[in-house]
DNA sequence: TGGCCTCTTGGCCAATCGACCAAGAACTGG
DNA sequence: CCAGTTCTTGGTCGATTGGCCAAGAGGCCA
């Protein structure tokens, strides 16, 4: 692995990071439907207000999202919705995976549609 | 956050967390090519055979990769290849990211253009 | 069988993460 | 100016991560 290819790895790998917590992900969601103060995603997402703000700062520090000084509030909004598309491809990835693991289980008579796997696995 | 809201969120950032390392962002590129036994992997790779081992039951125990032993060695391939487009998405997540970031320093006359940018931080 | 190869697992350790609290910077309104 | 609100930062602490080594399981072949 030469220096070149693992410095774009690691580019890659921050970025999934950055994205790789609940209340990152939660707060992005929240951030789809426009721009809130660090209060306001406090309240949303339950934690100290100090925590939120850390996990703010990383998804600014990905440039994930942007910050906006008014007043004595501080508004986070997201630099670009594409971020958004990408974060929740993740649902249908899972559920391909699920269908792959299904086939490769063999099922007997495949009487086990994916539907139904679905429905009995909430 | 309700509890079921927080299980989907987890879940989603169990992947992320998955993805979020170079070398298991490498061998996922490796595997692109057709499926690979663990100490090819290790040898690309570069690390501990242990090492390496214990990355690909992270991506198992994902399903982003499944294992099939033939004799000593144990290959691993990709479950499914949407993976790895999710994957390279990230570039052009990152590219469009610093198109913003441009946008957003307001350079003045807008003299610096994206690809004279990209050419100067490689 | 015995030695070799391949791989996984457990142990250990340093580094990082994520949570909270405390302190303080910065703005607002009385 | 002072009190109150909003937010960030530093500190601390337990949990997790990621690396290597050592041990052992399991397959192959002389």
């Amino acid at each position: 692995m030469d220096a070149k290819t693992h410095a774009k790895l690691e580019t890659r790998a921050r970025i999934m990071r950055a994205l790789a917590h609940p209340s990152r992900l939660f707060m992005i969601e929240q951030l789809a439907g426009g721009e809130r103060c660090v209060c306001e995603l406090t309240e949303m997402v339950g934690s100290d207000i100090s925590t939120v703000s850390k996990h703010l700062s990383i998804l600014k520090s990905e440039g994930i999202v942007r910050d906006e000084k008014r007043g004595a509030q501080v508004f986070y909004s997201i630099t670009d919705f594409r971020v958004l598309r990408f974060v929740r491809q993740i649902e249908l990835l899972l559920a391909h995976m699920l269908e792959n693991q299904m086939k490769a289980a063999d099922v007997p008579q495949s009487r086990v549609g994916f539907a139904q796997f679905l429905r009995r696995t909430p």
